[in-house]
DNA sequence: ACAATATACAACCATTTGGTTGTATGTTTG
DNA sequence: CAAACATACAACCAAATGGTTGTATATTGT
């Protein structure tokens, strides 16, 4: 419950909030594009685009390298990993649930 | 990659990307609680509260149940478990990549 | 050197978000 | 029945979001 973890859990999630993005790092997750390519797919500017996979690179879901004037983007499936975690934590709160459910069933009376 | 489970999973990433929304979502999953016991633990209005308690809600990570006054929030786990299927998803994208740059080297040539 | 390409970013705009206060409605309790 | 309690929701506001166009900068290729 750290306030820093808690920035990047909100970042992470609302970066992951947008269709647009999430299919931004399906591609990126499945090899490296450079962002003009990335920006042909979609019916929006290049600059809608390019904002785009800013919140994934800020969010840490994507890393870019230079190659020549291209910047190539590459999905950060550490990241993708990080949010799986959070989740589990949660999974872990309601299991916590069931099992004082369970107790209190058990329990002798 | 229907339009409907987009529209899903825009809605169930928005709701966890307020850090008050996935603390009530803990709550909730470790245990019922009523709309005003949940208000009572946080530095905001009962409205505001009771909103992130509707966009939860709409998102289907939490159900109501009346019991005479009060409304009991309860966490839907099963929810949960379907974000993190999405992000199983991305890791298999990602598996599929590194699975071609493995034939790649083991190609013969 | 120059034109074309790839990217970044500022300025702007409409809509959404996350908060507020106020009001209405249903439920319990004295 | 009246007072208190629990909830819902409308109206409002400032800030953030997701889009646009335009401009600046760096890297190729001829």
């Amino acid at each position: 419950m750290d306030e820093t973890s808690e920035d990047r859990a909100d970042a992470l999630f609302h970066a992951l909030s947008d269709r647009t993005r999430r299919d931004i790092l399906r591609r990126v997750l499945s090899g490296e594009h450079s962002v003009t390519a990335l920006a042909a797919s979609y019916d929006m500017s290049f600059a809608a685009v390019q904002k785009h996979v800013a919140v994934l690179e800020r969010a840490g879901l994507l890393t870019k390298r230079r190659n020549g004037r291209e910047q190539l983007a590459s999905g950060d499936v550490e990241a993708v990993r990080s949010v799986a975690s959070m989740l589990d934590e949660l999974e872990d709160v309601w299991r916590g649930r069931v099992a004082r459910i369970d107790a209190l069933l058990t329990e002798e009376n």
